[in-house]
DNA sequence: AATTAAACGAGACGGTACGTCCCGTCTTGGC
DNA sequence: GCCAAGACGGGACGTACCGTCTCGTTTAATT
């Protein structure tokens, strides 16, 4: 046998998480660039090597920290046997976090982010895109909707809501987020 | 009556001509960070100044560029009596457009700059997202769909379009854009 | 017949006077380095042109400024049958003003402008130095000092107070001067 | 007892050569103007910042090179029993090395560094000019001068030697030195 | 008095250098 | 042996001026 274990490198756990939240900190005060490898390394108390031992770039470091948040906007969508009242108290729910100073922040590092390089996309869409798009096409699965349609459902719904807001920031309100949704919906049925 | 006018001070075409077209070849071989005021000044010919004399940053200079391309992507829907058949054969252009080599490249590049400085995306949301938005929700209304409704569904047809490629790149197909917008329409006649 | 004469050219006094005042004025203010061909012309409102078709380059303007302001610093040794206090006094003046705001300010400039291009070196040499050493020659050929004699008494009466003051500044005194001037007179009589 | 020291910060040796071996080149080569300290990073194969980092302008690091060299043209005065010929000799040779290709650029460039900046003018003269003026000092006062005559000497000794090399160049020769001198010395003795 | 060519103000232009920030790598000492 | 601290070569930033080059607009000496 060769290699038994890849050797789990000790790697300080406290100078890990000064780094993690030096880096939040500095997104939500500056933005994605004013978030310098040097910046964050000082705020942290941190050599640069040793932030660059860990992550190969700032992306990474980047799509490291929103991933460890993303649960603040996902959320599984809620499974009542109200289809449609359930789509909609999700998307309402999307629309207003992302509507959030921190939410509407976030969303764009995250675009940002992904611009910057391929693997971070890959990642960054995996952590949020897909969970997202995976919810709703869950819970259209579960009502007996088939597959197809499930996922064009799904595109429209998401898109519907992140695009938008995405584009126009937060101007974007959660009524027009629901009106979307009944729509959509309502062409399910027929 | 005096000449209202400010002056529009004299400016050299050749330059403008230089750097715009110098900016567009960067932004397509290196991407937006690739594109450097000093890469842009050496490939024009130009010095910085001159640059710097007309745009008050990258983003701006980006913007501009994307923006005397913007027909290449925005297209009126077509207006014969079959109102599905039109948004389907827009759609589907649409998809395509955005995910050729260039129109992809484009897409980044146009999400980059709104995220970088806020008057520009004002701008770019001005010449892409909402002639894009337009022309749906005019095609919607000519057939009699009401205000409400014609909004919410080409929020739903574009977002379900553009986002997807946004997030997943090149790998979104034409007729996933397609059955989406059968999907969303149909929803309209109940 | 050929061309008989070159065409006085006609120039304004107006701009030529206010070019010549606004670099006076910024060589007090900002010594030599802050005295920008851009500065004189937006001081004096005048285009950069017009200060370029009078005067080939920079030290050319400064030092034809200088030596309008030369007699502020030359004048001749008086003429009594005391060889010692006329030669006493005049050295005593020098050194007063040379070690004046105003006057050392000047030295400074004039030896910048100096080192940056010869023909103003030899410019300023013929209305500055020169005149200096000449003033002194002549006083001492005048009480019977032989030629050469005279020559080297007058390369270090004006080596013995300018020097010092180029070099050490403003803190150099009147009687260090004059003290040093008597010594040297003293050398003549054996 | 704790540490006082600031800890003198470790520093490339091979860096700080190569930044003052490029910066002499330059300084011979296309004398003080054309040194620039884009030229001289660039010729050191350093970053700029290199540089920033241990000088804080041009001048400074013009200085430290010229210091370097200061033995070049400072030499002490020669003790025999004959305090005219010591002198003599010492002022032939300083005038011999002043007006020498290298040596009249070194002077000149001293002088434009002086007139740049304070502190580089009080280093450059507690390492030039100050000098110069004590060994003529210290070679009088051992010849039983006293304190204020010799100082006086001093100054008029070299003020005749550096001034005229500075504003006449290299056309001052020799002789000219040597015979002032021996009119200053034939003056102590009465 | 009308003509006309220069000199003029304004300032855009292609450039060079500035001094700063940050990149990602390398090096040194201290814990 | 990892880490903070930070020096290093390098690239780009945005600014200040350089000296040259049009632009119209005075302006003063012929016609």
């Amino acid at each position: 046998m060769v290699r038994p274990a890849p050797a789990p490198r000790r790697r300080s756990e406290k100078s890990r998480l000064a780094i993690v939240t030096a880096t939040r900190e500095l997104l939500l005060e500056r933005g994605f660039d004013g978030t310098s490898i040097e910046a964050v390394a000082a705020r942290a108390g941190v050599g640069k090597q040793t932030i660059y031992r860990w992550w190969p770039s700032r992306p990474t470091l980047v799509a490291d920290v929103l991933l460890e948040d993303a649960d603040q906007i996902i959320a599984p969508v809620t499974h009542t046997d109200d289809l449609l009242g359930d789509l909609v108290r999700w998307v309402g729910k999307l629309a207003a976090t992302l509507t959030t100073e921190r939410g509407s922040a976030m969303l764009r590092m995250l675009t940002v982010a992904c611009m910057e390089h391929e693997d971070t996309a890959v990642r960054l869409r995996a952590g949020f895109s897909a969970p997202l798009l995976a919810s709703v096409r869950t819970r259209l699965l579960a009502a007996g909707v088939d597959e197809g349609t499930a996922a064009s459902a799904a595109d429209a719904i998401v898109g519907a809501v992140v695009y938008p807001i995405l584009s126009e920031g937060r101007g974007y309100s959660r009524k027009r987020a629901e009106s979307t949704t009944r729509l959509i919906i309502s062409g399910l049925k027929s």
